[in-house]
DNA sequence: CGCTATATGTAGGGTCGCTACTTATGAACG
DNA sequence: CGTTCATAAGTAGCGACCCTACATATAGCG
């Protein structure tokens, strides 16, 4: 999958990776690995940004725990980012119904 | 929808709606109207460079013509395009599976 | 003449994912 | 004890690319 086709819909894969439970950011990119089939392998460069972010904008809330002597950034959702999340939801299916249209057709471009 | 969310599908919406047919610019953002119902309307700023980009990379080829005055550059589908354009369907079906897979999982992430 | 639709194009900016690198600890191995 | 690997978080800077805004030109209408 080339790199950057993820443009604008990082923030719903991982909106959607700590729907109803909390992670850190080493945990997210490893659950988006397993439920990919490995397709998704995110750098930690790309997603500890983009949590930064998600946090800026008041999407999820972070807690620092130490387990084993190693720092843990735990993430949850809050009730603004479940609600972003739904309208990720949304936007995506808009988005994959309006691009499979001009892709799809139905069988080149038939102008009925 | 959101401005870029297009980001990376833009070619392969170009190359879709050449797909079998011959239109200039200001054609293929009318065509993408139409077909989408309104929800895509991209400005021309926006579809001539990517056109270029297009041509350059050998995807399409493009003529010359007076039509009432006014000048056309009309694009086609070269065989690298109509391959290119085959490879960004399959890269679109992939990349579909794999984020319906993260955001639908089926009902919450269910680990089974 | 002015205005709108048609038609193509450039300049500059801003976003955002990626590459590459840094820092730090625990565990395993010799 | 020292080296290496897995875990864990982070920053700096780059580059692609879509967008906004603007420039240019003609035809047709009032």
């Amino acid at each position: 999958m080339k790199p950057d086709a993820l443009r604008g819909h990082l923030d719903a894969l991982l909106l959607a990776t700590l729907d109803g439970r909390q992670l850190h950011g080493y945990a997210i990119i490893e659950a988006l690995q397993q439920v990919s089939g490995g397709a998704l392998d995110l750098p930690t460069g790309t997603v500890y940004p983009a949590l930064r972010r998600l946090e800026r904008a008041g999407h999820v809330v972070s807690d620092w725990s130490t387990v084993g002597g190693r720092k843990r950034r735990t993430y949850r959702l809050t009730q603004a980012g479940q609600k972003a999340l739904h309208a990720e939801r949304s936007a995506w299916r808009e988005f994959t119904t309006v691009i499979d249209g001009v892709l799809g057709g139905g069988g080149k471009w038939a102008q009925t």
